[in-house]
DNA sequence: GTCTATACGCGGATAGAC
DNA sequence: GTCTATCCGCGTATAGAC
């Protein structure tokens, strides 16, 4: 064994050889969903994803160019919230906040800290700043009353970023600890109130 | 030239030696400071910085006994808030998001990537948290009228680091482009209600 | 075209001689 | 205390077998 980079993987484990062939894409796709997931982008590594899909590290270079790609390719960047968003106006906030709240959905924060971990790499920054834009301000900046739409929805979605940042990545105790029904009433309220803002006439 | 793991250090280069002697570990951490603010935590690798202080990368390893260690030991996650907090509760706000946004303060937006890449690690995260704690809610929380006073500026925290996330991170374009004095009266603002919220006596 | 084997250059971290 | 010589893992590249 005369080098020391190269000791890992002697060979891809004859067990889980894959039939050859054509599949081979889309072994290496779904381990890379499934470690991305898992592990977040750093944690998963590209040989790692080539042992779980039963194939050789090389390999997923060679159909994918990089593992940005990879993950371009295969991590959904859109976390689903369409649907939250085409409800009323008045209540989006707090929709938005539940959404991601919601236990029921563990994937969501798998995504995120995936996402999270992946932006330090250009084109994953890229594709998040456009999935903010497409997804976010273009369907409710032209709803909304008032000056500045797009900058208030920017704002918005910052502020949820940051919600989500304490509690998924940095695990902020007090947020952690915290009912989520007051975090989504409170926190909820606090971004509809970027977006329609109460007039004076409000009770 | 045997083995393709270790290149490219051949020797500390002999101009910049050190004199030797007790100065070293400070040489080491004035360059990790260096580096650590102008590539981040990942950017700044650990030959870099030994290759900076004039140093065996060893070395740097034997004294601080990680990456991870020396910088928690140089950089300061304090980002010298504590002063904004101390004037008026009715416009800390405001005064929060201009403190961060003012382009005279580079260095926060430096300190503030650096810290949010070595974020991953354990011990930078239990940091920042015990931070968040001693920096933002002791001096605060007791200040506000109202329930839930922990949880509001646990909140507070975390729409600050949304902003802040968005702008030096993810550098979303419509927030950089967006005029400073807009984003410090709406977000400002948008922060201080949730450590204020206006009584309904309020104009 | 697909896959294997080997390699490179980087990263952080360690053992043990001086 | 200091430094040499490694170690192991990473992402990636390439030559060449099938």
């Amino acid at each position: 064994m005369p080098y020391g980079c190269r000791v890992t993987h002697p060979s891809p484990d004859p067990s889980r050889l894959r039939p050859a062939g054509l599949a081979t894409r889309t072994a290496i796709e779904d381990a890379a969903r499934t470690l991305f997931a898992e592990r977040g982008f750093d944690g998963a590594s590209v040989r790692g994803i080539a042992g779980e899909a039963g194939v050789d590290p090389a390999l997923v270079i060679r159909h994918f160019g990089s593992k940005e790609a990879l993950f371009l390719r295969t991590v959904d960047t859109s976390l689903g919230i369409g649907s939250v968003l085409d409800g009323p106006l008045e209540d989006v906030g707090r929709r938005l906040v539940a959404y991601f709240l919601d236990p029921a959905r563990p994937v969501i924060r798998q995504r995120y800290v995936a996402l999270a971990q992946a932006a330090h790499h250009d084109q994953v920054r890229e594709e998040m700043n456009r999935h903010t834009a497409e997804t976010y301000v273009a369907p409710l900046a032209p709803r909304l009353a008032g000056a500045d739409a797009e900058l208030r929805v920017a704002l918005a979605v910052a502020q949820l970023a940051g919600l989500l940042d304490l509690l998924f990545l940095q695990r902020d105790p007090i947020l952690t600890a915290a009912d989520p029904a007051a975090v989504i009433a409170t926190y909820g309220d606090a971004i509809q109130r970027l977006l329609t803002p109460p007039g004076p006439e409000d009770a």
